[in-house]
DNA sequence: GGCTCAAGTGTTATGAGATAACATCACGCC
DNA sequence: GGCGTGATGTTATCTCATAACACTTGAGCC
């Protein structure tokens, strides 16, 4: 799962009993916010956290049922969506990806590494942000959300290859 | 061309003669670097810098033809990578679009400012890449290459509505 | 000139990503 | 228990992008 190249790379994944605790923390922040944490929601972001990189939605939709039965797009799509605009996980535009939010904050802007190689995703707290928020000001423009995405070889494939 | 709110935005696309003046700017460009400007790559930077905002890849396969003909997708596909390459137009990620670089330099790194109200967008020198550079170096990742657009309300948008 | 080969183009077909529309269901509220 | 809102299931379709392959063009070489 997820390994697009030949060399060793660092198993990336949550255990069972992380994952266990990443979703009930997830349902309750969902309730304090007065959001409701249902089961195709709580199943992709399951099937995000267990990845522990970015996923394709397609890929999710393939994984979605226990038994091997796709789901239907609109059924991962709308999960994506809520879980996107609850902050429990990102879409990573420029590989048209989706990933499970890894800082246990609310909703907010945050930014991306990705290795080419590998497709590892690193999430980093926005470093651009200020930077960005100033070249917007200059022009006049009210900014609403960034999308900050970073590309190139995450250590293990900088040694390797 | 390019309204999708209500109220008034200045004119952003450029008139024809400031147009031909970056066509022959372009082609000299692509012979120093030993890059062949094409007929179809030609075209395509055309309706790109004749918009004067980003657009979607099937609307330029739309407007390709003089006679309203459509073009065929690979047609523009390949001159958009092209021009990408060479860097005189940029892929806007989180919109699915492209858009005709502002900026006479070479290949070199982009940031935009995006309208979600209008669509207008403004290239923007990336706010010094150099705080995501050093988030990259912190987590040892080689970075090859940035993503970065802010989305918000253009100046005129801000004003009206 | 005529050869050769790499780069570019035309064309068909298909793969991948995402959403519109509408019927039905589940839950909180009074 | 009835109502209304939000969520889900389902079908169909739309948008975005590329694979594959045959053909053409143009620069460099002899």
């Amino acid at each position: 799962m997820g390994s697009h190249c030949d060399h060793a790379h660092d198993q990336t994944g949550l255990d069972a009993g992380e994952i266990g605790r990443a979703l009930a923390s997830a349902e309750a922040r969902c309730v304090q916010q007065g959001e409701r944490m249902t089961a195709p929601r709580r199943r992709v972001l399951e099937l995000l956290l267990q990845a522990g990189e970015a996923v394709k939605a397609y890929d999710l939709i393939a994984r979605y049922g226990v038994d091997g039965v796709a789901a239907k797009p609109p059924t991962v799509y709308r999960a994506l969506e809520f879980l996107e605009k609850t902050g429990l996980a990102h879409r990573i535009a420029s590989i048209s990806a989706y990933v499970a939010c890894s800082v246990g904050d609310r909703a907010h802007a945050a930014a991306f590494l990705i290795c080419d190689c590998c497709g590892a995703t690193e999430e980093v707290t926005p470093p651009e942000g200020e930077a960005l928020q100033q070249a917007a000001t200059a022009a006049g423009y009210a900014l609403e959300r960034t999308t900050i995405e970073g590309h190139g070889r995450c250590p293990a494939c900088r040694v390797a290859a």
